[in-house]
DNA sequence: TGCCGATGAACAAACGATTGCGCTAGCCTA
DNA sequence: TAGGCTAGCGCAATCGTTTGTTCATCGGCA
């Protein structure tokens, strides 16, 4: 059992309110000199840690923020977890880590359970566009940071990438190459992410003039496998595309497995981008052409925007938005050296 | 402000008491039906829920768990992380991630902080073999397990694989492929992993009546850049290996990478096996030849370890080590339809 | 000598919950 | 009608800190 206040006070012979002060360093503090010595070497001999869940009782803070997300074993979010812990660590903060699998009722659960854990902070990366667990946590009035998708019609503090722009440049670097049949591996509608790339994706068609054809679109989800299946699926068609922009590199990379096995080169009978440059795509064969987001800044920013809004005591709207960045690998452009074309850029409202 | 005991003991014209043992189903309670049912009335119209600090200030438990690792980006030890949430959030805990980077002093630096937040029990898997941290934990008396990595002459809770004979099967694989100058990129000998399967990579030699060539064991860490930078080393011997043991997964597509930039065809020129056998390591190409080893497993079974010392109250000192599992893939054997031998099996002490 | 201001430290009230124990009715029994 | 039992709650201590306030002492100064 660790040593307490009181039994400090009790070995010093003074009240415990005063090792209270002398081991927080209260700055008008006057104290005796050598009380102050007698304290002081008191505390080194005993390491003395004051309990924070008592401290957390009465300063009504814990220093401990949330991340609440689908997965940890998918690298975006482990990077994105670093991201986190890197910007709070330094400034006293643990984090808790919530996986939620994608089930807006494992989602609840964990937020119920932070909630009554008093956390300082929720950064959630689970959330859908309609999100009832997003709605309680703005009624809460706890802080909170939305990252990589945002609810609603995103009044909530967010940071992430702006996925419109993204899914058009990715799908118009496909039409660029000279694709007219363009398929997309989509994301749930439900999701900010999944309904704002596929609109890029349409976009890009207006913009070139192409007219989008509606069964080359097939909702893939975001695991490997649900990829996977919805390759097959859109490579089955009567007329399959020639390339196609998946929602997430994941999903391009169950593609290019479903691809292989089913006889078809990449890129040459079949071109592939990917969104989120993962380090994983990277190392795929063929490299994949992707969309660069700064994943473990989106977790970085949204810690500070977090911490910000705790130490100020006062909640944000701010968003952060990256603008995404091109990366060509062979799974494009047969021999592309992959380089990046720009350093990403923020915006912020 | 979320409500409280005493609050809603004003409501209801009860004493703040009463409402706790009803919202706590107090199995010893007797109370009139009628109070009963005002009390929890109150209780779902306001949604109470208790304020887990004073709780865990008055009950000495905080349901909160730590995993301490070297980094949540590394897929081993994101799957590590899985397998303990797994089982720590259907038995209501909540679980902080500590990531160190491998570096001695911010893991002390974290355990320090996981002992003031009174956290119940410690996972931690980035112990080093002499490991003040460790020594620490075991003076505490808070519950831990170490996980993957021992300490010392192993005398705590400990959960990973059996690595001297993982080190000696995945040498003895490159044997009898009728390799003589068989290569380790090894781990820290100031670990307990690096250790041991260099270890077995020596009894290996031994047992086939091989004589190791100290020159083939190059120490490599384990990030994929060191495994790279130390494969270079190695690769560039006068007399080069024919096939190497690398230490983990992540050192073995380090090492692969260099050689496919050395020019050498895997395996013809050179086999690769690693350890592990994480999800990436079926992936890349060629697909990586390995020694499974159930991650997953790893943490859950270390969360369960955990608990149970937390809710017996008493410590333990069971040893779980699961029997390592050779895959072979095709960076041994060209053309190798990838399969496991057998199921893992653990033994416990 | 008497008063005042500083100085140095103790006091005590929170923070929000849990829990053993005590107290007050009412009813039953002798 | 007195005594005892029991149902139904309230009381108060406790967990370990923090922090505004009070209190005693002492030196200096008039």
């Amino acid at each position: 059992m660790p040593v307490t206040l009181k039994e400090l006070a009790a070995r010093a012979n003074v009240h415990p309110s005063t090792i209270s002060r002398v081991a927080n360093n209260d700055p008008g503090l006057r104290i005796a000199t050598g009380t102050r010595a007698r304290i002081e070497a008191l505390l080194r001999e005993t390491g003395y840690q004051p309990n924070g869940i008592a401290r957390g009782l009465k300063m009504r803070q814990t220093n401990v923020l949330a991340v609440v997300i689908p997965d940890v074993t998918n690298p975006f979010f482990a990077a994105l977890f670093r991201g986190v812990e890197d910007a709070a660590a330094p400034r006293g903060f643990n984090v808790l880590l919530c996986n939620t699998d994608g089930l807006p009722e494992r989602q609840r659960s964990h937020l119920q359970s932070l909630q009554a854990r008093r956390v300082d902070g929720v950064i959630i990366a689970s959330s859908f566009l309609k999100d009832p667990s997003v709605r309680d946590l703005r009624r809460q009035q706890g802080p909170y940071v939305l990252v990589n998708r945002f609810s609603d019609e995103g009044e909530d503090p967010f940071v992430g990438s702006d996925d419109l722009l993204g899914g058009q440049l990715a799908t118009a670097h496909l039409i660029e190459l000279g694709h007219t049949r363009v398929g997309h591996l989509a994301g749930k509608s439900t999701v900010s992410t999944g309904m704002l790339r596929r609109r890029g994706y349409l976009a890009a068609h207006t913009a070139a003039g192409l007219a989008a054809d509606p069964d080359l679109i097939v909702e893939a989800g975001y695991t490997e496998e649900s990829g996977s299946a919805a390759a097959r699926r859109l490579f089955s068609l009567p007329e399959p595309p020639t390339a196609v922009f998946a929602v997430t590199d994941m999903v391009a990379i169950g593609a290019a497995d479903v691809a292989r096995q089913m006889g078809l080169r990449v890129p040459e009978d079949l071109a592939i981008i990917g969104y989120n440059d993962i380090p994983l795509a990277s190392r795929v064969s063929p490299g994949l052409t992707t969309m660069h987001v700064p994943i473990h800044e989106f977790g970085s920013v949204a810690a500070r925007l977090l911490l910000d809004q705790i130490e100020s005591d006062e909640p944000t709207r701010r968003r952060v938005r990256f603008t995404p960045d091109l990366i060509v690998r062979e799974s494009t452009v047969a021999g592309a050296r992959s380089q990046r074309s720009a350093r990403p850029r923020a915006s912020a409202e």
